[in-house]
DNA sequence: ACCTGAACACCGTTCAAGT
DNA sequence: ACCTGAACACCGTTCAAGT
């Protein structure tokens, strides 16, 4: 018997390092953008959290965009997609419960902007994201918007959504886009009935709102623009 | 009489080192932009091509996001307002016009893709962004498009139609990017109707129509929804 | 006031070489 | 096949010092 042999220290002693996979990759990168946002996660700094080269990253990932979009679909769990469930009844008609699920997937959106920000440019295709597209198109028909509407209103509704997030994205972190903001908003403003007599007319109303009005309002607009909005015969 | 003593040669010689200024600096980084993209436009390379130290450039703008937005807002006057400014007849109705306009500012933007993607961070403010906001105000006006909802729908008209050209960045100067819309793509193709009854239905409809339909779909969808939604009364 | 060199603290990605 | 060290070619921004 070979008992007192010492046993194979390096594989229990510490969990020092597991073994790469696409899956502990993008967990560690969730867990990093939670702890210090997304700017953070980088593939040099993820490298060093997995104790390895960056270069390693390189066999699951093409690029930092994919990485990105890994960590968007596995958020994605997080949307509630409960509203779109009851077909026919639930809390409100089609059209609010539409509105409820995109919300929600804003407001997801909107505790990582910047990864809203990604999102424009590469989208997720896992699991979670094609539940939220089939959630969408199961609330278009339920509502009667007819296929070809559907089919490209699904695209509108969620890049309108991700596009609301991304544009906080400069807002929140950046000390200066808030500048930039008022700057657009000084500009509004200043000008004259003379120059720009619409913009006169309107005044404070351009700027009016919460944004969660604002959010509300445009989720209904996109949504009755696409119901009544046919697509071209050809 | 001096006239034979030596002219100030530092003045004359070269045009070698301009003094900086604003204009001279956003000139400089839309020059390097339509040479070699956006991606070339640094603060770095800037100060090199102005044959300076990077810090000078702080001088004049706060960040790299000002400086994208500066580039922009330079763009944007080769937007063609004309659609416009016919009140009343012009080639179409007020919607199309306005589509027009709209397009019009998208295909600016089309033609750099990742300053769209900026755009959303950081609007520019200057004087070719306020007419472009006005164009779309007045049109709206002349739809009878109810202030308050105009008043809203100018920024999601605008945000729609930078989105569109924002999600095109990825699709052009990054590679992978390509797979990834594929990888959206391959993944609805692949799914059942058990899992995803109405991705199913729909199929190959999800991804049909030209970009160029598309935008003019997704314009319109906009458009009548602005002017279909009321703005809460509250 | 305006301008700057130099430094600080990082990046993404590739490649040749190892196991 | 998977993994890696090292290198290549860059970044944004700040600061103390100059003019």
């Amino acid at each position: 018997m070979t008992s007192r042999s010492p046993a194979p220290r390096s594989r229990r002693e510490r969990p020092a390092k597991p073994a790469l996979s696409y899956e502990g990759i993008v967990d560690t990168a969730v867990r990093v953008m939670r702890a210090e946002g997304l700017q953070r996660v980088t593939m040099r700094r993820l490298a060093q959290e997995l104790d390895t080269g960056p270069a390693s990253l390189y066999v699951y990932l093409a690029n930092t965009a994919e990485l990105h979009a890994a960590i968007l679909e596995e958020l994605l769990g997080a949307v509630d997609l409960g509203p779109g469930e009851g077909p026919g009844e639930g809390p409100g008609d089609w059209r609010e419960r539409l509105a409820a699920v995109l919300a929600s997937y804003t407001r997801v959106l909107f505790q990582h902007p910047s990864l809203a920000h990604s999102a424009l440019l590469a989208r997720p295709s896992g699991p979670n994201y094609l539940a939220l597209v089939e959630a969408v198109l199961a609330l278009l028909h339920e509502g009667g918007v007819p296929d070809g509407q559907a089919a490209w209103g699904v695209d509108v509704l969620l890049q309108t959504a991700t596009a609301i997030a991304a544009e906080q994205a400069g807002r929140d972190q950046d000390a200066h886009a808030e500048d930039e903001h008022g700057a657009l908003a000084d500009a509004l403003r200043a000008t004259t009935p003379e120059r720009h007599p619409r913009i006169a007319a309107l005044g404070a109303d351009l700027l009016s709102g919460t944004p969660e009005q604002r959010l509300a309002w445009i989720l209904r607009t996109v949504i009755n623009g696409t119901l009544v909005t046919p697509r071209p015969e050809a």
